[in-house]
DNA sequence: AATCGCCACAACCGCAAATAG
DNA sequence: GCTATTTGCGGTTGTGGCGAT
């Protein structure tokens, strides 16, 4: 979403505790400017992060505390990855949620960049979408079951295509170029950040950060590439090793495709003690079968859903690749309405 | 070309827990 | 131990983009 410099109107003028607060020192709220990003990036760069509101005093920033706390840690930190949420970290989300409800600091945790906002963001906009689509409450057991038993192996059989997929060359290298015109840099020679030059601060909503001192390290992946990068990203280090859906995702044949993704691998650990995997028929704890026609990659194919292209193959046709992962997701939808009225 | 409605996401709000003084 | 302040979290809202009409 692109954001406009601030506005008079974004002057804050409600009656809260804070917004009193802020009202007497004349603080601004809404939009971000890029002076302002830059402002707290240089502040946080020379004095680190921490006790808020004293910072956005010093900082010179007309901003509460809160605001730039909350402005830092989801927007201008640098180790936040931006772009579409990947196949595994769908997997993810729905797994983590399955465990534990709305907790979205503790899911965030495991999904390594992601904030926790962005989680709940998609958890509101994809899941509860598809839950009404599908013209059940997103906490009803149907809905959870469907999830389980249809969208995650569904997402797994597409992990291992795109893993397959991934093998061949793609067409997303000019993504990098986009990004690097649109790098905010870190200048070691007076610990400062600089906007690029011109910057509209539409460009900010897609920029990098790179980093070169000790708190701001590295470089970052794009929202371009993130979704390529996908299969050898940052995943897996952090994740419990315990999954209820190993019992699920246990034994899958995997022996045509070989992914490289850690979450997939998080999804696939050996257990011994079942020997069931997702493509046998499956009962769901309160009732429900899928068959294994649904889910099977071959018959799914062969079926006449709205994004199959001439060749039988799934978004491929001749688009960037992690666009079409992205938008393969309303084949889901058609493919979860399609197993549900078998039900 | 203009308008409308939906969607996605950044930002805000209120509350509770943690920490400082 | 008490109070004030700060931080963190989950829920909600506001707004720009974009496709449909």
């Amino acid at each position: 979403m692109d954001v406009k410099p601030g506005r008079v109107s974004d002057i804050i003028r409600n009656s809260s505790e804070e917004d009193e607060d802020a009202m007497m020192m004349d603080l601004r709220r809404g939009p971000w400017t890029v002076e302002e990003d830059v402002a707290l990036m240089n502040y946080i760069a020379n004095h680190g992060e921490g006790r808020w509101n004293s910072l956005a005093r010093c900082a010179g920033l007309k901003r509460t505390g809160k605001s730039c706390r909350l402005r830092w840690l989801n927007y201008l930190r640098p180790d936040v990855r931006r772009g579409n949420i990947t196949l595994e970290e769908q997997l993810l989300i729905l797994e983590l949620h399955s465990r534990w409800g709305n907790r979205w600091s503790k899911i965030a945790q495991h999904l390594p960049g992601r904030t926790d906002n962005e989680i709940k963001n998609y958890w509101r906009t994809r899941v509860q979408k598809h839950a009404k689509q599908l013209k059940c409450d997103v906490n009803s057991k149907q809905f959870k079951d469907t999830m389980r038993y249809l969208w995650m192996p569904r997402l797994v059989e597409r992990i291992q295509a795109a893993a397959s997929a991934a093998t061949a060359p793609t067409g997303a290298s000019s993504s990098i170029t986009t990004a690097a015109a649109n790098t905010y840099h870190f200048n070691n020679n007076n610990n400062s950040f600089q906007a690029p030059a011109g910057a509209a601060h539409v460009a900010l909503q897609q920029a990098t950060l790179i980093g070169n001192n000790n708190d701001l390290a590295g470089s970052y992946t794009t929202p371009e590439n993130s979704s390529t990068a996908a299969s050898s990203d940052s995943f897996g280090t952090q994740v419990s090793p315990v999954s209820e859906l190993t019992d699920y995702y246990s034994n899958m044949s995997v022996n045509n495709n070989k992914p490289s993704s850690q979450a997939l691998d998080y999804f696939q650990a050996t257990n011994p003690h079942h020997q069931v995997g997702y493509h046998d028929s499956m009962t769901s704890p309160s009732g429900y079968s899928f068959n294994q026609g649904g889910l099977n990659s071959h018959s799914f194919q062969a079926a006449s859903a709205p994004e199959q292209n001439n060749n039988g193959q799934w978004g491929m046709d001749g688009g960037d690749f992690s666009d079409n992962l992205w938008n393969v997701e309303e084949s889901d939808m058609w493919f979860l309405q399609q197993q549900l009225g078998n039900i």
